[in-house]
DNA sequence: TGAACATATGAGCACACGCTCAGATGTTCG
DNA sequence: CGAACATCTGAGCGTGTGCTCATATGTTCA
């Protein structure tokens, strides 16, 4: 988490205070943006994009997850948990397995804007894909 | 960056090997997947979740974008050459200033979603917002 | 040209993160 | 109950990240 103290700053509005101060009222809330950033964080790690990615065709087992990512099972789980949290992800026992599915309509779709982003942007000079 | 080269993983696939198979065809592949997890780390972090909803109500001077997040101007310089490396800002120069704008309208729909399913997430019982 | 200004950049530090390893928890079945 | 199985969890390690500080680059103007 960033410290994000500085009170000073720059040395003062210089360029354009009204344009600032007009601005400020209009910028999203600190809780917000925390919990935006928190959720995009979460879908910002390759793994945890082919965990969501491989949920999106319907719920798995975490044993069936882990191999088809080639991951290992305590990798696997934790990276569940932490979704899990977010509420991204919901479990659901079924005798001594838990299968896991995507527990938000939102980010599927979320992930198909990303992907569209993603294509535009190889599509574009100057920048390959990966 | 993730290791991710565990072979064996899990012992073998012992729930639903068709399933799994099948499912490894229907994946997104790697670079798509790296470049969609860049992207959204780049959304993931509190102070460019702010920089970009900033820049979504216009273009804005460097100093300007520092003071009104009460940011130091080299903290702001450096998220800047981040998001302008991954092409979510495009700067412009005029004199002196630079003033940064968002490079992609794609990124102004993400958030809307973004913020769709956070509010979502606020108004679910068992998850306070922050 | 040189001072003043706006921005960019490199080094370094404290902290966050994703993995592995070892072991705990919970479930089924003999 | 106890062995086997599926999953979960805590500790620890290497690496990534966001900030500050100092300094470089680039632009205007006297």
């Amino acid at each position: 988490m960033p410290v994000a103290l500085v009170a000073e700053a720059c040395d003062v509005f210089h360029i354009d205070p009204a344009k600032v101060a007009r601005l400020r009222e209009a910028l999203i809330g600190p809780a917000a943006v925390d919990a935006l950033a928190e959720t995009f964080r979460a879908l910002g790690d390759p793994t945890r994009v082919r965990v969501l990615d491989a949920l999106s065709h319907g719920e798995l087992c975490v044993c069936d997850l882990a191999s088809l990512l080639s991951l290992s099972q305590s990798a696997t789980s934790h990276q569940l948990r932490l979704l899990r949290t977010l509420r991204l992800v919901r479990p659901r026992r079924a005798g001594r397995m838990v299968f896991y599915a995507l527990d938000d309509r939102h980010i599927v779709t979320l992930f198909r804007q990303g992907l569209r982003h993603v294509e535009e942007l190889a599509a574009r000079p100057g920048r390959r894909l990966a």
